[in-house]
DNA sequence: CGCGAGCTTGATGCCGATCAATGCATGTGG
DNA sequence: CCACATGCATTGATCGGCATCAAGCTCGCG
């Protein structure tokens, strides 16, 4: 075994250029609220963020933006928030103010039935947006928790909507991301109503090892973020079924499975398995 | 039995407001195209539509504008296209120009898997939005498919986004209902991942009874414009499955079942099947 | 060291899929 | 107008995949 450190608290596996330390330039202002803990936890910096130096904007709200547009980006995300794992970043019925970008650590978001069934309904990484649940009402329809110690930018929306009148490009690219958050959810509702356990979950750690690839990570070995239950939360299964087909994958020299840390060796096995989904 | 004379074609049941004839004032310039086919059936109306004399108005993209908002927004909605019942109004791979106004009839979209396995995502109504599935990629991303007779309202998207850039009011609009097509996929998410086969069937009913009388109906009474197959493909069960739950529906008092003519008898109890649902 | 959260594995049962037959409404052509 | 075809819906019988219940296991941590 050549890659067995249990680091404690890594953000991501192998990442380049971050560092591993998520808290390394943030003053715990406020003490460490528990998690579930139905208060905001309020935990900004006020150091400045740029997100023209950032080395996520290729993969952030930034893309395509020119010097000058980002320049602009820069004046309204001045914020940023941490949060440590088990916080909430929002919560259902909160007031609506910014989206997010997740700039180091992992979140889910899930929506919650009134009989304490609930669904996880995306798990989001570095560079990707948090959030458009709020616009429609004005008030958070779901809640965002970290996995693990994160950052993220706040960016308000009201200013972001604002300058995007001014940028087209800026409109446009804000466009692409919820029209690609909506594509994305007609593929989770396709995984949900007609797959079935394994390619539930072939589909999402093909997902998974392709997002962390646009990160530069390996594809092959990654360590989980969430638990099986999560996991199963999110593909419409059991916490027990999604143990099962990891073994089982496991006994097809498909998968190398130790608790989180996983090693895809087949990828072509997993892919024929979902030779099904959409894009 | 009072109400059952088979109209044929109706657009909706007892439209308080609209002609049952959805080709009232279409010239048929073309040949009705075969459904499915993949040719584009090109038959636009150039005839003049206004928003603001829309009686969708409160309804649809309008909502909240200003009068001379309005009037610009009149400016870029100029064409209108009918379609026959099995017709697309797009496909997958096609490419983007345009969102789509129902103003008459009935439409389903679907995505496809590879396999022939297909997911319908959603069903779309009088006043409703279709095609934001194609502005991440600029293509199409999924099947836009007529359910009867309709007609739509031509939103070329470059210039409706042009026209947000002056109006603040209109891009607060557009962003509401993109933000709230993504909260209506986490509500089937939530559907199809924790839900059973009857209360989905319940869920499914009464969202479809709301909307219904969102728009002047009565909401106990209702003709579905979709097969069982089609309602199960949404709802992620076989349409046998469907079929037996309008059955058990019937057989205890909830629903009167002919066909796809139903009548809601005792809507608390299909409330109480559901009461785990979000918003 | 021992606790607890998370994971694995086995045994059993149920919900919904599948297969199959029939019924019903609409449309078509003889 | 009837015979027939076709598409859609209903209902029954059987089967299988996944949930459920239950018991240990692993690992990190106080």
């Amino acid at each position: 075994m050549s890659n067995n450190r249990p680091t404690g608290q890594q953000t991501l596996p192998n990442m380049p250029t971050h560092p591993t330390q998520t808290d390394r330039d943030a003053a715990p202002v406020a003490p460490a609220p528990r998690a579930g803990a139905n208060v905001v936890p309020i935990r900004r910096e006020a150091l400045k963020v740029a997100c023209s130096s950032c080395n996520l904007r290729e993969l952030c709200l930034p893309v395509g933006l020119s010097d000058g547009e980002m320049q602009r980006l820069d004046t309204l995300v001045e914020s940023r928030r941490s949060l440590r794992r088990g916080e909430s970043l929002y919560t259902f019925g909160e007031v609506f103010k910014s989206l997010y970008a997740v700039r180091t650590g992992f979140f889910k978001t899930r929506v919650a039935a009134a009989d304490g069934r609930d669904q996880v309904t995306g798990f989001q990484m570095t560079g990707e947006l948090l959030g458009f649940d709020g616009i429609g009402t004005e008030r958070h329809t779901c809640d965002a928790v970290a996995l693990e110690d994160s950052q993220v930018c706040v960016i308000p929306f009201a200013q972001l909507e604002a300058l995007s009148r001014q940028f087209g490009e800026l409109q446009r690219q804000l466009h692409k991301v919820m029209s690609r958050e909506i594509v994305r959810d007609h593929g989770v509702m396709l995984l949900l109503g007609s797959m079935r356990a394994e390619e539930r979950l072939a589909a999402f750690l093909l997902n998974l090892t392709q997002r962390l690839q646009a990160r530069g990570f390996s594809g092959s070995s990654l360590v989980l973020r969430m638990t099986r239950e999560e996991i199963g939360s999110y593909l419409g299964l059991k916490l027990e079924t999604v143990s099962r087909a990891f073994s089982k994958f496991q006994d097809e020299g498909v998968l190398e499975v130790k608790q989180r840390q996983l090693r895809v060796l087949n990828e072509d096995a997993l892919r024929q398995l979902v030779s099904g989904t959409v894009c």
